[in-house]
DNA sequence: AATGCGTGGCT
DNA sequence: TAGCCAAGCAT
């Protein structure tokens, strides 16, 4: 800390008191804020993964009623930790999130290691859960940079018309820098709640933000020009990614036993399926059962996996 | 390193 | 209203 001048140092306790300070008053309540049981904030943190914080409300306290210890979801039905997934998109991450919580049982005898190199070994957990695990549940000082903590650093570090966009390993360093030490949690939240609320990507509240008059990037964001994405691989328009949840969503439903014939389940989720996307159906169906999330039984029957 | 991977609300 | 996009991870 030597090497910064006393301006900085007074910039930066200026800029985490108010951060804290509207945090206390704007921050939002949510379950897993309460929470310090790793299991539990484990959950939370896969769930939100690219997931909005309104869709996780609704499923998590379902999911964890379903599966209340890491133990019970090492014992559970692979289908039923898919069928408890319903509605939160991404499915890998339920299997991930399975298959976590048994290599903790074998590896770690059972207790979700604390610290990050660790964490970040586990299946499912990368850079940004392993920090938030070892910040909200161990009571680490670490910093966390999520998709909305990277925007709103990258717009108080230099004005937002000045590109191109800072390096990953930069945000990180800045986040490490202006860690306030001792409230590590409530920052590393609050800067999440700033950016989902008002520091937000394509239309910030600048007027509400308590950061106004020390961001650079105050009512200086200009409307992003975006690159036209690449399409995505799909059929008739539709990505790929569509049928695969429509598939998994079929299996869910699906009440008897014995699985689907793959003509029922290619009718089911492409109403005008004729026999010109066979080939293409096969490959979706390969790909899911590479991934774990169907099963392709003797008799030709598809199923979600045991 | 670029790409694949859900879902549903919002504009 | 058709497209955009949200607490990332794995390969």
């Amino acid at each position: 800390m030597r090497h910064r001048s006393n301006t900085a140092l007074k910039r930066k306790s200026l800029l985490t008191a108010k951060v804290l300070r509207w945090y206390r008053k704007n921050g939002r309540q949510l379950p897993w804020r309460n929470e310090d049981d790793p299991y539990r904030v484990l959950v939370s943190e896969v769930m939100l993964q690219q997931t909005q914080v309104s869709r996780v409300l609704t499923k998590y306290p379902r999911f964890l009623k379903r599966f209340p210890s890491l133990r019970r979801l090492t014992n559970a039905k692979t289908s039923d930790v898919i069928k408890a997934w319903e509605g939160m998109g991404y499915n890998n991450r339920a299997l991930r999130l399975q298959r976590l919580a048994v290599t903790v049982l074998d590896e770690h005898r059972g207790r979700i290691p604390g610290n990050i190199q660790e964490l970040e070994a586990l299946p499912g957990i990368g850079r940004y859960t392993a920090h938030a695990l070892a910040c909200f549940s161990f009571g680490q000082q670490v910093p966390v940079v999520d998709t909305n903590i990277k925007r709103v650093l990258t717009r108080l570090r230099s004005p937002q018309s000045r590109r191109p966009a800072p390096k990953e390993e930069d945000i990180w360093d800045l986040a490490e820098s202006l860690l306030p030490r001792q409230h590590s949690h409530d920052w590393n939240q609050a800067l999440m709640d700033l950016g989902a609320t008002i520091c937000t990507a394509a239309q910030p509240k600048c007027d509400r933000c308590p950061l106004v008059d020390l961001c650079p990037s105050a009512y200086r964001v200009s409307r992003r020009t975006r690159a036209a994405k690449k399409p995505e691989p799909g059929r008739d328009g539709i990505p790929n990614r569509i049928y695969r949840g429509r598939t998994i969503q079929a299996l869910r439903e699906l009440k008897t036993p014995g699985g689907m014939t793959r003509t029922a389940l290619a009718r089911k989720i492409k109403p005008n399926f004729t026999s010109v996307d066979r080939r293409w159906s096969e490959s979706l169906l390969r790909r899911l059962q590479k991934d774990g999330l169907i099963r392709i039984r003797a008799g030709n029957r598809i199923s979600l996996p045991e």
